[in-house]
DNA sequence: ATAATTATGGACTAATTGGTCCAAAATGTG
DNA sequence: CACATTTTGGACCAATTAGTCCATAATTAT
């Protein structure tokens, strides 16, 4: 039973990404990522080299996802502060909702290894630099459209709201309360006024 | 070799904690505990009942301490402000001095453990809650003395506060560049004028 | 000193960990 | 059909996992 030639490696690599995501670094056992990606262990050495390998490669895999859903959300031609609005919200919603308590990918991974692993933390910091930099993009046009004071400094108010999405994030998961967390997204949004 | 009867459980737990804190659940092994405890495995069965149990237990433990380090900022008769603000200013030292990047215990509780541990999701929880009283009753106090707008809710400041607080720590993980974190701190107070 | 209590080391599970290796089987190519 | 290339299942590995158990040894109380 070789694997069939229509095999795709990013694919399996994206179902590695939802096992680290749900589980953890180091409670994802080999058996749960041969099983999730869909092939035998000899392949997965073959392909991935290791455990580890495979996990900085989950990481890369999300920042390209990432990036891909924040530069749709910006390229909406909506003010920049409704978008910077809508992305609260939206992780705010998600949050709540059933099972949607796994996180940002991410934001796991910085609290799990990030201190342990050079590595990969050096792999996430360049994921939170994607959303920073998206977020300063917003703020700058904000700013050219007159929503956002010019008095502001578009990189710290970008680095704000990066810390700020990921603050929501950590409070969701030990409470996913809609209300509390609407009230945190609330007032981070007043700063931008 | 029985134990001496002088030994401690509250600092065997406490140093329970340090290992979960520095290394995080899963990647805490019982040899680990065992030794940095200063126990025999049988001693470790016999008094704490299995890993879990123990891991919960550390938990409370960080809770009583958090506890008692918050209430002995709050009696200070510093203006409210100055105090949240100093609160702010000792997490972005400590997050970017040598070592000082395992954060925050329970923030790594809730990211790590939450999603699949209700118990400990539960003391979890308890534990911001903590947090979040105690900005509480300093946000309130600020409105006395007339430096925090009455027009604000106590309630949703002290919960973004602590979201604040937490975003802080796991971007601070990835990152741990005292300007970086500076822009953050500053900007997030930005909401107490 | 003796008895009762308590803690200990360490042998012992049974399962699982990440990882290697190779003969066999499936596939693509001529 | 035959050859070369992949990919496979599964045996195997040494180490480690959390956890149990008990005879021995140290302490406490009498």
């Amino acid at each position: 039973m070789a694997r069939p030639r229509e095999f795709d490696t990013t694919e399996a690599l994206n179902q590695a990404m939802q096992v680290f995501w749900s589980k953890g670094y180091e409670a994802t056992s080999l058996s749960d990522l041969i099983g999730a990606m869909e092939l035998s262990k000899s392949s997965f050495y073959d392909t991935f080299g290791s455990k580890h390998e495979v996990f900085l490669a989950a990481i890369e895999h999300y920042k390209k996802t990432v990036t891909a859903q924040v530069s749709a959300v910006s390229t909406l031609d909506s003010p920049a502060c409704k978008l910077i609005e809508s992305l609260f919200e939206r992780v705010v919603s998600r949050m709540t909702e059933e099972g949607g308590q796994r996180g940002c990918f991410l934001n796991n991974c910085a609290v799990e290894v990030a201190l342990h692993d050079p590595t990969a933390a050096k792999l996430i910091g360049g994921g939170f630099a994607i959303v920073e930099d998206t977020f300063m993009a917003l703020v700058e046009r904000g700013q050219r459209e007159g929503e956002i004071g010019l008095d502001k400094d578009p990189r710290a108010l970008a680095r704000y709201l990066t810390s700020s999405l990921n603050g929501l994030m950590v409070v969701g998961k030990a409470n996913p309360d809609t209300e509390a967390l609407s009230d945190v997204a609330r007032t981070a949004l007043t700063v931008l006024d």
